[in-house]
DNA sequence: CTTAGATAGTTGAGCCTTCAAGTAAAGGAG
DNA sequence: CTCCTTTACTTGAAGGCTCAACTATCTAAG
């Protein structure tokens, strides 16, 4: 037998639905508007912005970006045909590849990530007590490592 | 100046863009696998369920789906062409469409809606203590009212 | 009654994502 | 060394989403 949900469940799972599709939709649209980026490709970039020389293998940039390796690849011609990234094969391993950030792309994050992180701001962070912050990590983090144990548990 | 953000919203942010998006992602694939439907077509389908005759203005419908306009056009249509959703002109407003449901698309709910919920369950709930489930509401409630504040307000 | 503006919904083009299939190199067994 | 499996990544086609433009109807002002 199907357990349903209950009323809380109800409530929350609607809720959760509607903050992050709503959220998600307002920084896309912001991001679009204001850089002609996605925020799945923002991401990409500022993940490689993070990463010592800022390059990574492939496949870890797209555990880091959320993205399934056919998502990335794609997203990485593109952000590659706008001069944003590189690709180089990869040391060691004739598979691999590793895309680093070039100086334009690097510029370009610099121009956008006020931006984003003001509206990233506006729309949660302004929202929230510094407790309730700190709890939707906890949960998010729990959660997380339902769906992806090897997740938070590795090094990085 | 750009106030960034702190150690504790950092995590919280990359916790919950990862959350959201692999959640999403998982929830997706079961249903496209199972049932050969979007998240986004099953929730319409679900909250046409819910309404009085299972039906709705298109634009009541929108908002009850996260959805625009153009997206629940486009969605409605293609759930017309598989039989689960009828349009009718609306009673007392020449512009306006009412989709309703069908009985295939009643009964296609039903079939699907068990593996579902069950899905949700485990990815989510099963991972939560029900105080987790009440902040996480309440959380996503404070949040989306900053998004849309008509949304809550509404007498439904 | 006429007209200007707002509202409801649709459409098509272009971009992005997914899925399945393909290439190529690495690793491991015999 | 050879073959087989696994891993890393890419590709093309099909489908969904966004944006801007369009049609049709409603509302209100004069």
């Amino acid at each position: 037998m199907t357990r349903w949900l209950d009323e809380d469940e109800q409530r929350t799972w609607r809720n959760f639905l509607a903050t992050s599709e709503l959220l998600y939709a307002a920084l896309d649209r912001q991001l679009q508007r204001d850089a002609g980026i996605t925020h799945a490709s923002y991401i990409v970039l500022a993940m490689l912005s993070e990463a010592p020389d800022r390059s990574l293998r492939m496949s870890d940039l797209a555990v880091k970006a959320n993205s399934s390796p056919s998502r990335l690849s794609h997203a990485v011609a593109r952000l590659e045909a706008r001069g944003w990234v590189r690709r180089e094969p990869a040391p060691q391993d004739g598979r691999g590849t590793v895309a680093v950030l070039t100086d334009a792309g690097w510029q370009m994050l610099a121009d956008t990530a006020p931006g984003h992180v003001t509206a990233v701001r506006e729309h949660l962070f302004d929202q929230l007590t510094p407790e309730q912050v700190r709890a939707l990590g906890d949960i998010c983090a729990t959660v997380l490592d339902g769906l992806d144990p090897n997740r938070v548990a590795r090094p990085c």
